[in-house]
DNA sequence: CGCTTTGGGATTGTCC
DNA sequence: GGGACAATCCCAAAGC
């Protein structure tokens, strides 16, 4: 039934990408970051509506080391690097700089996935549910038919 | 001038 | 093993 093994390879896939495993991105741990109270002395928002904020010139570094521990990098992590990655950013639309001293601005896009739900992939979740239910049906087909 | 901030090419790591 | 992608490393320029 090759059918079957398709479906089950797809499913493994789904959920793999969707259901938490996923590795983490840099802009979902600035968010979280920016979610988190006890953060506000590394990062705050300019304008939490448009998606502005601001790191501090002290505490930078504080933060870009707990984002390079949550990797499980070898080498610690620096705003130096750390900065690098959001101008990748700038480049795929997630974030952009803005002209304020070391502030940034989510993307409207971006943003709106960020808000939607914790995990940011939240529009793939019925996708995921509605292929086990695929999966079921094939399985209970493959077993009692 | 010296330090901080920003910019980008090159390379690495990870996932299929 | 190789291609796609995000992140990391490193050096240089701009700004103040």
């Amino acid at each position: 039934m090759p059918k079957i093994l398709l479906s089950l390879k797809y499913i493994c896939h789904l959920q793999h990408c969707f259901s938490g495993k996923r590795k983490e991105r840099l802009f979902q741990f600035l968010y979280e970051m920016l979610q988190t109270p006890d953060m506000r002395s590394c990062i705050w928002w300019v304008q939490s509506n448009n998606g502005t904020f601001q790191f501090s010139s002290q505490n930078k570094e504080k933060l870009a080391e707990m984002w390079g521990r949550r990797k499980g990098n070898r080498k610690t992590m620096t705003y130096q690097k750390m900065a690098r990655a959001l101008r990748n950013y700038s480049r795929t639309g997630e974030i952009c700089k803005v002209k304020r001293k070391l502030t940034y601005q989510f993307t409207e896009r971006t943003l709106r996935g960020l808000q939607n739900n914790s995990g940011y992939f939240k529009e793939y979740d019925t996708l995921y549910q509605n292929n086990m239910v695929l999966l079921y049906i094939y399985i209970y087909i493959y077993i009692y038919i």
